[in-house]
DNA sequence: GCCGATGTTCGAGAAAAGTCGAACTAGTTC
DNA sequence: GAACTAGTTCGACTTTTCTCGAACATCGGC
């Protein structure tokens, strides 16, 4: 219903883990760190949008990322500092990971 | 087909991940750490040995856990210095994380 | 060899997730 | 207000995961 992003300390770790246990997510969400803040069009180009946009939303809900309106795009960005104070390390772990093994 | 767990260095950091994101699992490892080595038994006995038998599959395909046998028991223990090496931090977080939120 | 104890595997049903075309919404521009 | 752009939602389908009873395997001990 609402288009809000949770308050990070109301999510579970478990749907942190699991919105990062998805591939195309991690994809989308190392693209994303590279990108900074970018419109949501950019990640994963190579998906139709509607599968795009589902892997958005589960990011999002998870705490992951916020989004803001500008003109017709959505701008996306990592909620880097709210996740390292509650995660400490932990985006930094799986990224430094996912990008070496690759 | 084979019962021997994986090469940390073979199992992709989302499987590692997803093993992490089931609450029931999560309940495992968390247990797990308390008790140290311990048979597979002892961890959410409310469940039916059956379930509690795939889960633990899933934490050691995911190289999260060792099993060794012993009589007729089969001793658990979790990779903690590998997980450590591989993913600095990681299961601190998780774990202390998990911890604090109940 | 037969039990009892501890786990695994099988198989089937239920629930959850992933995929993506098509229709829709919101904002901008002309 | 028609057309265009960027994303979301809906709906249907497929795939994966979860759950758990029942049958099976393995290891003692008697």
């Amino acid at each position: 219903m609402t288009d809000e992003e949770p308050q990070l300390t109301d999510v579970p770790v478990t749907a942190v883990l699991f919105a990062l246990s998805d591939p195309t997510r991690l994809d989308m969400v190392i693209e994303l760190r590279g990108l900074g803040e970018t419109p949501c069009g950019t990640l994963r180009t190579d998906l139709p949008k509607a599968t795009r946009s589902h892997h958005l939303k589960v990011l999002r809900e998870a705490g992951l990322t916020r989004q803001r309106r500008e003109g017709t795009a959505k701008y996306l960005r990592l909620r880097e500092d709210e996740l390292a104070q509650r995660f400490p390390g932990l985006l930094d772990t799986v990224l430094a990971d996912a990008a070496a093994h690759r």
